[in-house]
RNA sequence: GGAGAGGUGGCCGAGCGGCUUAAGGCAACGGUUUGCUAAACCGUCGUACGGGAUAAACCCGUACCCCGGGUUCGAAUCCCGGCCUCUCCGCCA
């Protein structure tokens, strides 16, 4: 969420923003909406004010006056009525559109339309030239009983998968490290709930918005996460932390569900886009400064390149462009891992930074120890890792000509110290 | 799922229609005393929004005693709905 303050200081900013995100908000409506409620919100305070003098000098009035007095708060009640009604009708949507408007985006990110327009920035490890034939992972997955998608979408729908034998173990090996890598460096785990009221949702900027990507229990009116930044993040929404305590890192575990409306007949092979997935995710809560913010951007990105180097896998990282941002990112590096079937880099990690974006839909603040004021933190976050796409690149990269599959070094510990997969 | 109790400031806890501008205590902060620490004493001590003044401290108003409605001239207090917590019982991995 923007401060109306700063709408109202610079409109145009707030329309191009919204313009080069290609994120529809009104901010014309907004701002007339805006100058009618205050107009009305002040009127209705002056109501109140006159109405609570009156009311308060009733004790102490004979019956005359008081029949008097009391004539006289009926007139008062009527125009406080009229105007509570405006602002009751006014209120809403005044919030409806400020929900909307976009965060701009920092000066260094491109301008763009698509992801076609996303800014390589570099590229590390080099990609395998293979001397056979090389599967892609379903082949390997099905012969080496790994992965059954056939079985996922009989029970589940398409989109849905089991994996099997060394394909779960190497599922979780993936995700063990990455727990261990991140927690050794001093984010503290976190286990979380899947399933989150409205509130969060809002808060964290995927409502209104991304309800259809969203799996809801209308009949709980609870909806399951996309990804852990939504628990994480809001973890300590409405409260107000000791600004000292900040920086806040957490790295959390968890499944994500993603509807995937919208995206039919697109990436329908393989476990490159399905609906059900587990990712270790990191959250940065830190204090309401950009060069922070920056510098915790560059951190989690380097602590999920750190993990790819790990494994041994060639990425790219890319500045995302203006077009391919969310409403409330100001800037995002995605990382995108060479996949040999898809003969491209493929998003694997995605790297936000919001500013004060998030914290200020829902109400994440600290108090600042200098100034003693309550101000709004900044949020980060990054994927650590996510599987099972990140398998893909992993089998893919790894397998040899005779059909089995090497184990990366730093995986084999958390998979009963085997070397080879067949 | 059934029965009961309850949600008040950073925390504890009183208040149960106007005297609340929310008592009292704890914690925190500033000061006095002190060789230092502790103690004692004095003072300060919520948030948001609007208006005014300003270099700032500040002043005025409105709202907020879980949330949303209602009753009333007036609600922390009464009524209705919701959310949450606790206790007991039942069921259960």
């Amino acid at each position: 969420m923007i401060d109306i303050k700063l709408i109202r200081e610079n409109p145009e900013k707030y329309k191009s923003a919204c313009k080069n995100k290609n994120v529809f908000a009104d901010i014309d409506r907004l701002l007339k909406i805006d100058g009618e409620l205050r107009e009305v919100k002040q009127k209705l305070q002056e109501i109140v004010t006159e109405k609570n003098a009156i009311g308060k000098s009733i004790p102490k009035l004979d019956d005359s006056e008081k029949k008097e007095a009391l004539g006289k708060l009926a007139a008062i009640k009527d125009e406080e009525s009229e105007f509570s009604e405006k602002v009751k009708v006014l209120e809403p949507e005044f919030n409806h559109l400020l929900m909307h408007v976009a965060q701009p985006a920092d000066e260094d990110v491109p301008l763009g339309k698509d992801d076609t327009e996303n800014i390589e920035i570099r590229k590390e490890g080099s990609v395998r030239e293979f001397d056979f034939e090389p599967k892609d992972h379903m082949q390997l997955g099905l012969e080496l009983d790994m992965i059954d998608m056939e079985r996922g979408v009989k029970l589940a729908g398409a989109r849905n998968y089991f994996l099997k034998g060394d394909g779960a173990l190497l599922h979780w090996a993936v995700l063990r490290f990455a727990m261990d890598y991140m927690t050794e460096k001093g984010y503290v785990p976190m286990a979380v709930p899947l399933l989150m009221r409205d509130h969060a949702m809002r808060g964290t900027g995927y409502f209104p918005g991304a309800e259809e990507q969203t799996y809801q229990m209308e009949r709980d009116e609870l909806s399951l996460v996309g990804t852990s930044e939504v628990p994480v993040t809001a973890y300590y929404m409405n409260e107000i932390l000791a600004g000292d305590q900040l920086p806040k890192k957490f790295v959390a575990m968890s499944s994500c569900f993603r509807r995937e409306a919208g995206a039919a007949g697109k990436d329908t092979y393989g476990l490159y886009r399905i609906h059900q997935f587990d990712k270790v995710e990191q959250v940065i809560i830190c204090e309401n400064d950009n060069e922070q913010s920056d510098k915790f951007h560059q951190e989690i990105l380097a602590n999920s390149e750190g993990v790819l180097k790990a494994l041994g896998l060639p990425y790219r990282v890319v500045n995302v462009c203006t077009g391919d941002l969310g409403r409330g990112q100001a800037k995002k590096f995605d990382i995108e891992t060479w996949m040999p079937s898809r003969n491209a880099y493929c998003e694997t990690h995605s790297a936000s930074k919001f500013y004060d974006f998030q914290a200020r839909r829902m109400n994440l603040r600290y108090k600042d120890p200098r100034t003693k004021k309550n101000v709004f933190c900044h949020t980060l976050n990054n994927t650590v890792i996510a599987t099972p796409r990140v398998l893909i690149p992993i089998m893919e990269l790894y397998q040899n000509a005779d059909g089995s599959i090497t184990v990366p070094q730093v995986l084999r510990e958390y998979i009963g110290g085997k070397e080879i997969i067949k």
